[in-house]
RNA sequence: CGGGGUGUGGCGCAGUUGGCUAGCGCGCGCGCUUCGGGAGCGCGAGGGCGCGGGUUCGAGUCCCGCCACCCCGACCA
């Protein structure tokens, strides 16, 4: 490829838009162009180095049994009626009507459409289990897209999905996926990525784990112990927090709090602090007000509170709604509501915790000594609502635990018979039983991966492949070759004789000046740089230049022009080596 | 969906209280000089100012409505 034949031009400042340093290179490099909100042209750089990645990961899926196959992007909205998602997920599912008024979706994630396909097709318990996977773009209509390429609506997505008689076998193919997509993230060049326990959200079952590339412009806050293996987004982490009971129980008492709502005022108004208050934060889950009581000193965690309730059709409450229960915004207490109207849901800490300050449902009226097992029925339940800090007891070994930003580059779930049993897959068991088959599903985002790649691998001149998912392996600049037709007859040559090797290589002779010429290597980021110049004509020889990432120290600087192929192929060769199939 | 912000050549921006042929830098084309870390000079092409209505002798500049995009939050396999 001739450089100025490349589409997609490199420029020097980024449009303002652009907040993380990746996707400002990706756009300051020609690599992508914004076509709507969270919607993106691959250009043939981004398109070349996603083509690399898709071919690790299909390398890598097949290795553990995958096969692959592909699926509609668009699917009647019967397949999502018939596992009830159709009614359960959000406004992200892009739903429409064809020229016949017929209901469709675009297919966001395909449960409903995969196990149409092999319910069709699978018959018998000698068919098991089996694992097919694609490579396909996905719609989701997020409500927000940000980061350019790390959170978008239209993307491509390797989505994989096994099946299994019993969930030995399930969990057997999980843990041999999970060490697939280790070998994958490794074989892209990703360095600081972990698995941690996840949430299932949306996707049910019971197991899942998602893979998390640490970095500050994540959008997920990984809970990671500084001693052990304990590692969980804060959606699911766990602490094992101490609290200190040696008060003694305080009667209740009313006191005259007035126009003090938050927990900041009421606790400075009553010289306390925020351990000793109770904190309400009121929903509605559907038609149903919810309270979840914490402590003054916690935060509600909105994935733990969904999963205690069941639900994921939770917001907060208005304070007009608060009335519906018999209580006040700012006011709201655990005593004296109706609780007909309205979910009580307590935390440990408050259970734990003595003499606490509590709203007293009336305005400008709090109520101060509550004891959660002296003044709440027995039987009470608790609940783990709230979100894990900085320092919390790990609760494995009970060491601090600490706080990271990470971005989800893959996740891998459990998720049992939900989709199966829902759309009646049966399948004929040894003893002629009919039996329904357990399933895991597999996902990794592949222009995320690119971009997860550009966020950790970078410089101010521009992204630092790793040669794996490089969109070129060799640039090869060629300085003076306007000047001096001498120069430009050696880079032609050493360009042709690279392709004709089948060695990737983008080649730039133009009449630029040579701060020009690198400056546009650098954002290109080719491994290796292969610069001919009158300079290093005299000497016979072609200087090389690497972009990588800790290159190794007895890299050669230089290789003769008269046996220049072999040379490059055998530094090729030893970049390449870490990234290999392993 | 709530809050904030921005829309002027491909990109980054400037356009005083409305006023004359809408500017600047980068990039692009041509020429000359340069030529190892985003060169210099000269000439030139390219926009009618997000869209739609108003007000006015006159509107990027004022008014009304809408749209798009960005940021924070809500939300999110």
């Amino acid at each position: 490829m001739l450089i100025e034949h490349l589409v997609g031009k490199r420029i020097a400042d980024a449009p303002k838009d652009a907040q993380t340093p990746g996707h400002r290179l990706l756009l300051r490099g020609g690599y992508i162009r914004q076509v709507g909100q969270g919607i993106y042209t691959l250009l043939p750089l981004a398109h070349r180095v996603c083509q690399r990645v898709e071919a690790i990961i299909r390398e890598e899926m097949n290795r553990v049994g995958g096969q692959e196959l592909l699926m509609p992007v668009v699917s009647p909205a019967e397949l999502w009626e018939e596992s009830g998602r159709y009614q359960t997920v959000g406004s992200e599912m892009l739903r429409f009507t064809d020229r016949n008024d017929h209901p469709c979706v675009l297919n966001m994630t395909h449960e409903e459409v995969i196990v149409d396909a092999v319910r069709a097709n699978i018959d018998s318990y000698r068919q098991f289990p089996f694992l097919v996977y694609q490579i396909q773009t996905k719609f989701r209509d997020e409500p927000r897209s940000r980061g350019g390429l790390i959170r978008v609506r239209e993307f491509t997505m390797k989505d994989g999905y096994s099946f299994h008689r019993t969930d030995e076998c399930l969990d057997k193919t999980y843990h041999e996926v999970h060490k697939a997509y280790t070998r994958i993230f490794k074989r892209v060049g990703l360095r600081r990525f972990i698995d941690i326990e996840s949430d299932t959200g949306m996707m049910g079952g019971s197991v899942a784990h998602e893979f998390m590339l640490v970095s500050d412009v994540g959008e997920d806050t990984l809970v990671l112990c500084s001693a052990c293996d304990y590692r969980a987004n804060r959606e699911v982490a766990r602490s094992k927090r101490v609290y200190e009971s040696s008060e003694a129980m305080q009667p209740l008492t009313n006191v005259e709090t007035p126009g003090q709502k938050t927990i900041d005022e009421v606790t400075t108004f009553l010289k306390s602090d925020a351990r000793h208050a109770c904190k309400a934060v009121a929903f509605m889950a559907g038609e149903k007000p919810v309270v979840a009581f914490v402590r003054g000193d916690f935060d509600v965690n909105l994935a733990k509170l969904k999963r205690a309730l069941r639900t994921g059709d939770v917001r907060p409450m208005e304070d007009s709604e608060f009335a519906s229960f018999g209580s006040v915004a700012g006011f709201v207490g655990p005593l004296g509501v109706d609780t007909a109207k309205v979910t009580l849901l307590f935390d440990e800490s408050v259970a734990q915790s003595p003499n606490l300050i509590i709203g007293a449902n009336a305005v400008d009226l709090h109520t101060t000594g509550f004891n959660f097992t002296r003044d709440l029925p027995a039987g009470t339940p608790v609940h783990d609502l709230t979100d894990v800090n900085e320092g919390d007891p790990c609760p494995c070994c009970g060491k601090p635990l600490s706080l990271e930003r990470g971005i989800e580059i893959g996740n891998i779930f459990q998720l049992g018979k939900k989709y199966t049993a829902a759309m009646r897959f049966e399948y004929s068991e040894e003893d002629g039983s009919l039996a329904i088959p357990t399933m895991g599903c597999y996902g990794i985002g592949v222009g995320r991966t690119m971009a997860s790649v550009v966020e950790e691998s970078n410089d101010k001149y521009g992204p630092i492949w790793p040669i794996s998912i490089a969109p070129f392996q060799v640039q090869v600049c060629c300085l003076g070759a306007s000047k001096d037709p001498s120069i430009a007859d050696v880079g032609r040559k050493v360009y042709d004789d690279l392709r004709a090797a089948g060695i990737e290589t983008l080649f730039d002779a133009r009449a630029v000046g040579a701060g020009f010429m690198f400056a546009d290597a650098d954002l290109i980021g080719a491994p290796l740089r292969v610069i001919v110049s009158p300079r290093n004509q005299k000497k016979g020889v072609a200087e090389l230049k690497y972009r990588v990432v800790e290159p190794p120290a007895d890299l050669p600087a230089e290789a003769p022009l008269d046996n220049l192929i072999p040379a490059l192929q055998e530094i090729l060769a030893r970049l390449a080596a870490p990234f290999a199939a392993s």
